[in-house]
DNA sequence: GCCGCATCTCTAAGGATCCA
DNA sequence: TGGATCCTTAGAGATGCGGC
């Protein structure tokens, strides 16, 4: 089926923040509908009632509604949007709109996560073991996911972009969230954060990594109570050259990282090992625990 | 310097278990 | 019973290294 895209609008419970999408980030799409003649790939859209202003809404291919509108609007008036029409409710709206999102890489964890969250109120009563069967997800997985979905706008505003809010590393921070003290540090932190990356971005500097960014938030409660920092344990040799590192020391393990132009030979690295070993077994964080 | 292979690291996802 | 947490696994990508 062919549509005017103007006629179509895109289904509010859909994962991509269409406001996100630019001509950069749908360029290879915009660039393959060029070189194709047209798009090959139709949408899913379903049929709606009750709008004077559109007849249709996107349940999957939102990038390509927003494609085939910007090529309309530069050089390609006659482009038209391909779509299939599909009779789903809701839930079965969000299923599929969700399976195109998880075959496809960039709708981001945090899009995903607030979808998620949305849905589990909108579609399943708040039942988290139901979402997850209907979904085919892990409820694991999913609970996760619910839970970076709660980070607060002010704390996501001090990452570089909201897309840089990745649900693994993200979670410890929607953890520590649920400590009430920790939390009003790591609120004011956020802040301090969103000021400087603002300020960055008015100076056309580079903003501060996301990476950073999760340390400095997940710190801010431990440095508010200027808790010391243990040091890793390092051997050093007679020449005080740092020998071997321990990297750390868990229930999976111990990780040492053995330093390059240490001057130890064999024999004097060995004896390092085992002093590593030893000193790990007297506090407890031993292989033998 | 380039290429191919091995190894390491990171991430997404699932499963088991714990807890309220 | 449902949700949260921890641990494990598979796979993809990055990195290192040796041979040419």
């Amino acid at each position: 089926m062919l549509l005017d895209p103007a006629k179509v609008r895109i289904w509010p419970g859909n994962a991509r923040l269409y406001q996100h999408l630019t001509e950069d980030n749908c360029r290879e799409l915009i660039d393959s509908i060029i070189a194709e003649g047209g798009q090959k790939v139709p949408a899913v859209v379903r049929r709606v009632e009750g709008d004077p202003d559109h007849d249709y809404e996107v349940i999957a291919g939102t990038r390509r509604h927003f494609s085939i509108s910007w090529l309309r609007a530069h050089s390609y008036p006659d482009m038209m949007f391909v779509a299939q029409v599909a009779q789903l409710d809701d839930e079965a709206a969000f299923r599929l709109a969700d399976l195109e999102n998880r075959a496809r890489k960039d709708v981001t964890d945090l899009e995903r996560a607030r979808n998620y969250a949305e849905a589990l109120g909108a579609h399943y009563g708040s039942h988290l073991t139901r979402m997850a069967e209907r979904l085919k997800l892990s409820k694991g997985w999913l609970s996760k996911m619910i839970k970076v979905a709660g980070i607060p706008d002010d704390i996501i505003e001090a990452f570089p972009s909201p897309g840089d809010v990745q649900l693994k590393p993200a979670y410890p921070l929607a953890q520590a969230l649920d400590n009430h003290a920790a939390a009003t540090t790591i609120h004011a932190e956020a802040a301090r954060l969103a000021t400087t990356q603002r300020e960055r971005r008015a100076a056309g500097a580079p903003p501060i990594p996301a990476a950073e960014i999760l340390k400095r938030l997940l710190d801010a409660p431990r440095v508010a109570v200027s808790e010391p920092k243990e040091e890793p344990f390092t051997w050093t040799t007679r020449y005080g050259r740092p020998a071997l590192t321990v990297q750390s020391a868990n229930r999976q393990g111990i990780t040492i990282r053995f330093h390059a132009g240490s001057g130890a030979d064999m024999e004097t690295l060995a004896t390092a090992l085992r002093d590593t070993l030893e000193h790990l077994e007297r506090r407890g964080m031993g292989l033998q625990q």
